[in-house]
RNA sequence: GGGCCUGUAGCUCAAUGGUUAGAGCAGAGCGCUCAUAACGCUUUGGUUGGGGGUUCGAGUCCCUCCGGGCCUACCA
């Protein structure tokens, strides 16, 4: 048995996430949480809401409510979500947290304490009308290189061309449109993320086993240009974590918050001090999953994040980490995934383009979405949510292949035995080679599922389904019953047996209808299969079950081209 | 511009440099009648994006061209 350490890259406040957004961390990682646990190992599951930031600021001006007020009513909204998607976090915190407030001071006041930061004065761009300091991303105006009017200060859309936001033709507030802007010197804290490039360097190449687009995309930051760069780690703004040295103040830094990147992945330990204290544990009780002088030494820590995250925690956060010199837990593995377009476009938060996640549990139950996105997770290359896949992949895989097979043994057995497993008979040489056939591939399932290979995981998953259908087809029960009901009884039995072996391996992958499957078959709970003939044996002559209602129902290709023409326009 | 990823059957994807490039879905044929018109068996389908090279041997390595995508440090 082992201690692992599962976070989920925390999803940002404003607004609710596609299911993009959800197949490139939460349910991935939950999918790895709930294997680790039916393996019987400890497992700690973090995610949280991120909640600092100008976008936030924005959205919660745009509802004409306080930043805290919002805050707290989309983490709601989003643990409800999380909730109805049986994503089983251990704790579902808030970077807006005391405890994050005091996990990210002290961060800073050990960093400051090591040298690592480094005092900046700088000349940035200011709205009167808005009141506030404006990132470059938010300022418009007329790009100098191809006249196009509606240029971003960091980056021109139209040509492409990067930009200083005093390059800007017209500058203007991409918020409220004001062209009352100046420039004003304004002083920030630098995270000397440079000092480490070696440190890091060394401790991402001993990372031999990760996956290719993690460790690319954390070499290209080390390698490019002049190397690692410093890096800005607060802000001008109002919502956030106050810069303070620990819990002193810091000089000249009044009035200013940390960014929202230097306090989100703090939000990680965060969320386990929040965890401890919403569940009456002790700080010892956290402590043990972080500090690895506290117990955390044999913690095996993976995280789970889309590849636009990966740069903060290959190389920001663990140079976070490292700085303090204290023996906080660094990742051990991190899965990163690609993203899921839309229907030959890009799902878009913005747009409102695509499927979000409140809409996927008003249309079908979690167990669908969460079979079809693992299956599909984006993990080589991006990959692609169509309506027609969608149908014809739920139809195919859960309701003709595991949902009918239930369907068709429980029935069977009602309608010549009734509801009980059948005496009589024994198991023979066909029995032995489905046993051997299943323990082969439960072997490679696990494989799969311990090296966070979620695709191949899932093809051996419907293969081991597929097995049963195979079973039964060539014992065909309902022609042997005729003549030797008892060798019926046998066959029956052993189907029967299936139907909780197939419950506990695809908990991971379709909680809701794993719990119906054993309820249906009377069982209170299934150990994870160590043995299959001991696993099949379980259900033993006499014990009573109920025939289920249908695990899963069809989509029809009415409902498909309705939800194609429901959701093609904007949201 | 630079860097990285990617291109394999109609679709979604597999294949430590090593037999005849494999699965699922879709299509075709056959079988079964327990089951949600479900299931099973068989089967059609490929110049592995194009071209060149290295090698006894290339989907895999190298060069080049073409297409798709991501990142490029103040969105998060």
């Amino acid at each position: 048995m082992a201690r692992i350490l599962i976070t989920s890259a925390i999803p940002y406040i404003n607004g609710i996430k596609h299911l993009g957004n959800l197949v490139g961390s939460q349910l991935p990682a939950d999918l790895y949480a709930r294997y680790a646990r039916a393996r019987g190992h400890e497992v700690m599951f973090l995610c949280a809401t991120d909640e600092h930031g100008t976008p936030a600021e924005l959205a919660a001006a745009k509802t004409g409510k306080p930043v805290e007020v919002y805050c707290a009513e989309m983490h709601q909204v989003q643990a409800d979500l999380a909730r109805g998607f049986r994503l089983s976090f251990d704790h579902f915190g808030r970077s807006s947290s005391p405890q994050n407030h005091r996990l990210t001071q002290y961060f800073a006041g050990r960093l400051a304490e090591n040298g690592y930061i480094q005092e900046v004065t700088e000349k940035q761009v200011y709205s009167r009308a808005d009141n506030r300091f404006l990132p470059d991303r938010y300022i418009e105006g007329t790009c100098p290189n191809c006249g196009y009017d509606k240029a971003r200060g960091d980056q021109c859309e139209n040509c492409t061309k990067q930009l200083d936001p005093t390059d800007l033709i017209n500058p203007r507030s991409a918020i409220s449109g004001s062209t009352d802007l100046e420039v004003r010197e304004t002083k920030h804290l630098y995270l000397r993320q440079s000092l480490m490039r070696d440190e890091l360097e060394a401790w991402i190449d001993s990372k031999t086993d990760w996956p290719v687009l993690t460790t690319s995309i954390a070499k290209k930051w080390l390698n490019d240009g002049d190397g690692l760069q410093d890096r800005g780690i607060t802000r001008d703004l109002h919502w956030g974590i106050p810069v303070k040295k620990g819990d002193q103040d810091w000089p000249g830094m009044e009035g200013k918050v940390f960014y929202v990147w230097f306090d989100a992945p703090i939000e990680y330990i965060a969320a386990a001090a929040e965890w401890a204290e919403a569940n009456g544990k002790s700080e010892a009780d956290w402590r043990r999953w972080w500090r690895t002088d506290e117990g955390a030494a044999d913690v095996r820590y993976v995280q789970f994040m889309g590849k636009d995250n990966v740069p903060f925690h290959t190389l920001s956060f663990p140079a976070t980490i490292m700085g303090s010199r204290d023996p906080w837990k660094l990742v051990d593995y991190i899965k990163s995934f690609n993203y899921l377009n839309y229907d030959g476009g890009q799902f878009s938060t913005s747009q409102g383009r695509g499927v979000f996640m409140d809409q996927a549990l008003a249309i079908l139950p979690a167990d669908y979405w969460r079979w079809w996105l693992l299956s599909h997770a984006p993990e080589s290359s991006d990959s692609e949510f169509t309506w027609e896949n969608f149908q014809q992949a739920v139809n195919k895989d859960l309701a003709d292949v595991l949902g009918n097979f239930v369907s068709r043994v429980t029935k069977f057995c009602r309608s010549k035995f009734g509801e009980e497993v059948p005496a009589g008979g024994a198991w023979g040489e066909r029995e032995q080679a489905v046993i051997e056939e299943l323990g082969t591939r439960l072997t490679a399932y696990q494989a799969h599922m311990e090296a966070i290979e979620i695709r191949k995981a899932a093809t051996e998953l419907r293969a081991i389904w597929v097995a049963g259908n195979e079973y039964l087809q060539a014992a065909a029960p309902w022609a042997v019953y005729k003549d030797d009901p008892a060798a019926a009884a046998a066959i029956v039995r052993f189907a029967l047996n299936l139907v909780p072996f197939y419950a506990t391996l695809s908990a991971p992958f379709i909680p809701d209808a794993s719990a119906t499957m054993l309820e249906a078959m009377k069982m209170a709970n299934a150990d994870w299969p160590t043995d299959v003939t001991a696993a099949l044996e379980r259900l033993a002559s006499g014990h009573a079950f109920a025939v289920p209602e249908n695990l899963f129902r069809k989509i029809s290709d009415e409902e498909r081209a309705q939800w194609q023409a429901d959701f093609a326009g904007q949201r």
